[in-house]
DNA sequence: CCACCGGATGTTTACGTAAACATAACACCC
DNA sequence: GGGTGTTATGTTTACGTAAACATCCGGTGG
């Protein structure tokens, strides 16, 4: 019974040499024509493809990936879908692969540790994949690595690393001096920042960029308040920043935490962008709805994906490892979210 | 040197023979190993693990789906990731599908006419999948089953058609009639409706059962509004709505048209909740940080993409489509965008 | 006029795996 | 003690494709 289901599932495909058979002419000859290889006639063609179209026939990739050595697929590891980020590089990946005649299988993680990642990797030795794009912070990739099987390349989005992947990602560091700059331009004496959970990579960036931007203009760092990337994490942050009577500026590493920030300092009582300026990153489609509308960082997360699969294909091709960091330039897309201070706290002035 | 590249590509791998040859036994005494059948000495397990382990050996995906007539992977195709309802009820599918040890392979369609669709799905045919999770309108996919290869299940997502496929599907009437009951309860005449776009069905369902449970408690359904899911458009509906004196109530089809909406609301100087309630649909992850903190109805998308997997595996196995509807309950978040209406507009007043 | 060329097509083989079948070794029972 | 299972292992074969090699044929040039 078992057996006869799974026969019956079987009955469907024709193969090669069922078209072969129809077509009068040799698999090898339904091969060339499947293949778009010269050296058919134009009347033999007709036929082939006549009986293909009869048959219904589709060539059975797991056959073609055998012979060829390759799957036409790419390996997607990614941990949650959660962030826009993630999601959007995944979509421009998946596109762009596409357009190259290569599939995406998506790898998800449960949890981000290392012993996880390390299941991804090793799930996908024996995965019908030619070639691997990870979206993640690496140090939880370093370990993982060993098990992958030889040949496959790999590139990393969304991480540090180019010493020994082929990193690409946002130019975080631009993009945060581009926002701390406006800010100061603005007249605020200094700039606080909401960053995102210290093991994130990006974060780590977006904070140390934002460090060096201060130093750099004279002004002092206020201390680092913490999110977790989260709406919540940044309303209970925001609460916070409200009691700091001095606090004029503020620049939130993502758009989720923004928001959290905007509706604690509305709950407080200070005003946006009147008393408080905030700024975002990643620029997600809503942004432009908050109240009032966001002044964020835009990241453009289609190129990242693009330039993602461009470099793992000609890794590919060339059968070569190229470490090293792709940068992809942001935008500062101006909105309501940001003002002069109030004067008597403005840069230059008393204080 | 292409050919050198691709063969020094394929240097790689030891196969089953080699590991044999290690081991010192048959091949398929190798593959009994592999695939943990009994009739094994715990001895020659040993060593064939061992040799496994010293060749670096990974079975080969292509061979095995050859010889076993199935890719152990689901195809699911989607038009854009845009919104948070797909993604996240790719997320659910890609980690239920690896708990069954099936690999997902994702299948963009970049714009949703028809003939994308049926492009996408024709390329599905040579495409390395045994099943076909489908996240779209099904009147878009109408014309294109058709060229699905034979014996390759499917199950849609976020659609009707319950008489020619198996899908699964949030009960969207379920949430809107609690969503609507909700504001009724609270003294509401009627409630407005800002639906989604014409062509989705998730939208025109909401859209239904809004009319339908405002006709059930004899009240008058006010003239539908239509918005495209984006904040945007919500913004612009709700500079519209904030002109109708008489509104108290409004249900948003998403939660993101509910973001413009506030801010329309907002610039206008209508108070939510004092003036006008708002709810809204999905319940992302921001919702709790709009302001105010969003009364919304919850979707399980993860239930949706589990019930997926579900589905399209048991078709599989019993070789059988199953049509019909499978409907994922929603939950009811009362946070603080909803409350009763200005006294002089309450239901039963003046009026 | 025949050897040779090159284009069109056919035949053989191998990719790595696993089902089906074959064999070998050993225990058990009357 | 020879038939009869039972268990562990080996051998053969086929999955569908495409590379490599073989063949066939009409045309061309010496």
């Amino acid at each position: 019974m078992r057996a006869g289901a799974r026969a019956d599932r079987r009955v469907q495909r024709a193969s090669m040499a069922d078209v072969a058979r129809l077509a009068g002419v040799s698999s090898q000859t339904v091969s060339r024509v499947s293949n778009g290889y010269s050296g058919v006639t134009e009347e033999t063609r007709r036929q082939v493809l006549a009986a293909m179209k009869e048959l219904g026939y589709r060539p059975n990739s797991a056959a073609r990936a055998l012979k060829r050595g390759e799957f036409r697929t790419i390996g997607v590891i990614t941990f949650s879908l959660a962030t826009t980020g993630n999601v959007r590089t995944l979509e421009a990946i998946a596109t762009s692969a596409a357009q190259e005649g290569y599939a995406v299988t998506l790898l998800p993680v449960a949890v981000p540790t290392q012993d996880e990642v390390r299941g991804a990797f090793s799930r996908l030795g024996e995965l019908a994949v030619d070639a691997v794009i990870v979206i993640m912070e690496v140090h939880l990739l370093d370990a993982a690595t060993v098990s992958l099987p030889p040949g496959v390349q790999v590139v990393v989005a969304d991480s540090d690393a180019g010493d020994r992947y082929s990193v690409v990602d946002t130019d975080q560091a631009g993009g945060t001096r581009a926002a701390v700059r406006h800010l100061l331009d603005l007249g605020h004496r200094t700039v606080w920042h909401l960053a995102g959970p210290e093991e994130s990579f990006a974060a780590q960036r977006r904070a140390d960029a934002w460090r060096a931007t201060l130093t750099d203009a004279d002004r002092t760092p206020p201390p680092l308040v913490r999110g977790d990337w989260s709406a919540e994490s940044g309303y209970r942050a925001g609460l916070r920043l409200a009691e700091e009577a001095d606090c004029t500026a503020v620049f939130a590493a993502n758009d989720q935490m923004a928001l959290g920030l905007l509706r604690a300092l509305h709950e407080r009582g200070r005003k946006v962008p009147e008393d408080v300026s905030v700024i975002g990153f990643d620029d997600i489609p809503e942004a432009g709805s908050f109240l009032p509308p966001l002044t964020t960082v835009h990241q453009d997360f289609a190129e990242v994906g693009r330039r993602c699969v461009e470099g793992v294909l000609r890794q590919m091709r060339e059968d070569v490892t190229e470490p090293g960091t792709t940068l992809v330039p942001t935008r500062l897309v101006l909105r309501g979210s940001t003002a002069p201070p109030p004067a008597r706290l403005r840069a230059g002035g008393a204080g």
